[in-house]
DNA sequence: GCGATGCTTCGATCCCGGGCGAAACGTCGG
DNA sequence: CCGACGTTTCGCCCGGGATCGAAGCATCGC
């Protein structure tokens, strides 16, 4: 009863409905003013201001100070993971908070989780990699293959640049729901970022869903080695 | 604001003391009483009960009941990883409930995760299954070689009747003293019976603390094919 | 049957914590 | 220097929910 990590602390940080808005809106993975969050969950400046404090403290959430503006971010992808977590198990076992409408099919289908893609096409992304051979398990984890390493560099990623940050270069997220893993990690988020920037994918709002642009996800899953342009020697 | 799954219910679920107490005492993947799951918690039966229905009616939680006796426990891994994923972000960005004493080092090193054995030598377990090429990725997390699924056949698991169930045979679940992975799914489970079956290792009461036996972890380290007894051919 | 035991339901109490508006603080733009 | 804006702090209200004891239901042992 007494042993182990304060999970209580962090059950009530995530229990007040206007607290677990604020976090859903930054999982999108951008930075928020503390009124835009009080927009986002529905509350008074006031209240919004009191939970990003809370949160604050609590070391989920960071803030950046620009001029009379704070902007609030989750603390950082171990965060983002757990908080993942939890929405793959409230989603399991409990239910959404709104039927499934257009949005929340769209959102389905393909979001930012936190700074990395997620969603239908993300893990037929990953389970191309895997597949391809570009990705394989290691002690640690899930690793970049030689092969995978020459492919992302092909393709324009410094990934020896991702590899010097303390964040693990792959991580294999579990996606909510797909119920299957997808690209996480400095790589995720290289990846993700190459494909708001070739245009393959764009943000809709403050929300956390993306949209394809034709053909969009077609040249992402090529990235993964399989498609058409720039075949590589796989191995298996 | 309006989208995705309903997580404030979860936090609060688990933000209440008591109950994540209660949660905390079950993740050692006993199924305890009502009135034991008071005892842990430090409260009378009547709210213990009042907890665990409301965990029930979350569908964290099941019972099973026997004679007088109602039987709680975990509902399912999929709890119990969200779970642990929760007690793996507070370790790092929280603190414990208990300056790091000796219940808790022991902990650290070796304990039960619902069903499967966590810690320091099962990460090393798994960082052997991996190098040895008994366990590897697949698109759809990760899977048993070949050259794994002799080995683990030879030393008497019966894995077809592992894979029949709706449960993924591997896990990868990241623990959270270690930050590493360690082995979930039906595999973990009946690695970590075949453990204590053999005497490897051994449980503490009610605790999730678990201790190696003399030459005990060296065993369960064997079993990945990298010690002296039956040396397998490894793949690389 | 008849008490003991384990558990749940009920009623009553009480307190923690979210909520807002008003005012204070800090910053920006003249 | 002053007003506008974003943000935080303060004081107050209020409701949800945690808690317990006692009573009501089951089940077991005899």
């Amino acid at each position: 009863m007494k042993d182990g990590p304060d999970i209580a602390r962090l059950g009530t940080l995530i229990g007040d409905p206007a607290r677990a808005n604020i976090i859903a809106a930054l999982m999108a993975g951008r930075a928020l003013t503390a009124g835009e969050c009080a927009a986002e969950a529905g509350v008074s400046a006031s209240t919004a201001s009191g939970h990003l404090a809370q949160l604050l403290d609590a070391r989920l959430v960071v803030v950046e100070v620009q001029g009379r503006h704070r902007y609030h971010r989750i603390a950082g992808p171990d965060v983002a993971e757990a908080i993942e977590a939890l929405m793959g198990l409230a989603a399991r076992v409990g239910l959404s908070r709104t039927r499934p409408g257009p949005r929340d099919a769209a959102m389905r289908a393909a979001r930012f989780c936190y700074d990395h893609l997620a969603g239908e096409t993300a893990t037929l992304f990953y389970a191309r990699l895997v597949e391809g051979g570009l990705v394989a398990a290691t002690s640690e984890g899930v690793g970049l293959t030689p092969a995978g390493r020459t492919r992302f560099v092909a393709e324009g990623l410094d990934v020896a640049a991702l590899e010097t940050r303390s964040r693990p270069l792959c991580r294999a997220c579990l996606d909510w729901s797909e119920r299957r893993p997808h690209l996480a990690g400095a790589l995720g988020a290289a990846v993700a970022a190459l494909a708001l920037r070739r245009g393959w994918c764009r943000r809709d709002g403050v929300s956390r869903t993306v949209t394809f642009a034709p053909g969009g996800a077609e040249a992402l899953l090529a990235l993964a080695g399989d498609g058409t342009p720039a075949r590589i020697a796989t191995r298996r």
